[in-house]
DNA sequence: AATTCGTGGGT
DNA sequence: TACCCAAGAAT
């Protein structure tokens, strides 16, 4: 039997499975709560969605919870050291996000008294705030019809009308079917519940079509598309690259520390001083060490994937006298360093060393 | 407009 | 093991 859904009920159709099924997350206002007047804090909005991006609900978590809770509002976050809010986003990945975290807190200090605006054009000018989260923002936080289209929404949608052009081509497309169902009504709700349709029901793989609010007016399901979309264009392949780092220890105990470039890999975190990563040289690139030194080969070797290479780190240690003088990095006292204020593949060969 | 930018968990 | 995937932005 033909699907006789009028598009017009889709949104409200939606909104009733929200109003049952909403997931509850700590920056979140469940539609219950929402109804009764209250509204989300936009500088609790903003923080989860710049974590969220990329980056699941499930790790961003416990981040969220430490990151409220040592900077409480956006004006505690403008005033931070840049070093300890690049420490506590350590792990996190997409480190560029916490540069731009802080100078986009700054911002909203200096140019909106501290206030973040509502106005869609004002949130897309400010630093890592991209068409998804200016959208994000309005709407959730200050319910105004604006339309997210996060990989999230651009499954449902691919598959609400079982379009086959593959992604990231078809986005435009998925924007403008989006953008058609986005209501006036409750428009910060719906944002969230094409969301969590898209990370609860119409997941990327084996998707629950049976208990899906929009299972009738679905094309792919009806087509029975449903498990091969959205498309995808095929991905290239990543290249190995080795490296080498050096973790001096000074004879009180302190670690040779170098903050990295800003911009860039790992940009502005914390690491090990070495070489610079280079593809599949046949010699291990080794470059100079930071200071001269009985440097010992630790067995075994630092493995790690970022998202365009795989990286394999030869790892070198030093035991070196307390009048050390480094030509790169610095020592950092024991009581002064926390690894978790390191990035993963750094904290990989600070393990290696000390285990 | 194609690349660059992390990480952990699921399969 | 290897690949996929997650509330993308900047360049």
């Amino acid at each position: 039997m033909r699907d006789t859904t009028s598009q017009d009920a889709l949104p409200a159709l939606l909104l009733e499975w929200y109003d049952v099924h909403a997931r509850e997350m700590p920056w979140r206002v469940g539609p219950a709560a929402r109804k009764a007047g209250e509204r989300p804090d936009p500088y609790r909005v903003w923080m989860s969605e710049i974590m969220l991006q990329q980056t699941t609900v499930a790790t961003v978590r416990d981040y969220f919870q430490r990151f409220v809770t040592r900077w409480p509002s956006v004006r505690d976050l403008a005033a931070a050291e840049d070093a300890d809010v690049m420490g506590e986003w350590a792990g996190l990945g997409y480190y560029a996000r916490a540069r731009n975290l802080l100078k986009c807190a700054r911002a909203v200090v200096s140019e909106h008294d501290g206030e973040f605006p509502a106005d869609h054009a004002a949130l897309l000018k400010l630093p890592g705030i991209g068409p998804y989260t200016a959208a994000a923002v309005s709407s959730i936080a200050f319910d105004l019809p604006h339309t997210v289209l996060d990989g999230n929404v651009e499954r449902v949608m691919a598959r609400l009308h079982d379009i086959h052009t593959p992604l990231p081509a078809a986005k435009p497309e998925l924007m403008t079917k989006a953008e058609a169902l986005t209501p006036e009504t409750r428009p910060g709700d719906y944002a969230q519940a094409v969301m969590d349709l898209g990370a609860t029901i119409c997941s990327p793989k084996s998707p629950a079509c049976g208990i899906c609010p929009w299972r009738h007016p679905c094309a792919a399901r009806a087509a029975g598309t449903q498990n091969e979309l959205p498309m995808k264009s095929p991905k290239k392949a990543k290249p190995v690259r080795h490296g080498t780092v050096y973790l001096a220890q000074r004879a009180d105990g302190a670690w040779l520390l170098e903050t990295r470039p800003e911009k860039g890999l790992l940009g502005g975190m914390l690491g090990w001083p070495g070489s610079d990563w280079i593809d599949t040289a046949q010699e291990r690139p080794q470059g100079p060490p930071p200071l001269p030194a009985d440097w010992t080969e630790i067995p075994g070797e630092v493995r790690h994937t970022f998202t365009h290479f795989h990286l394999m780190l030869t790892v070198l240690t030093a035991q070196v006298p307390q009048e050390s003088e480094p030509a790169r990095g610095s020592f950092v006292r024991r009581q002064d360093f926390r690894p978790s204020d390191l990035p993963t593949v750094m904290r990989k060969a600070f393990d290696l060393v000390t285990n």
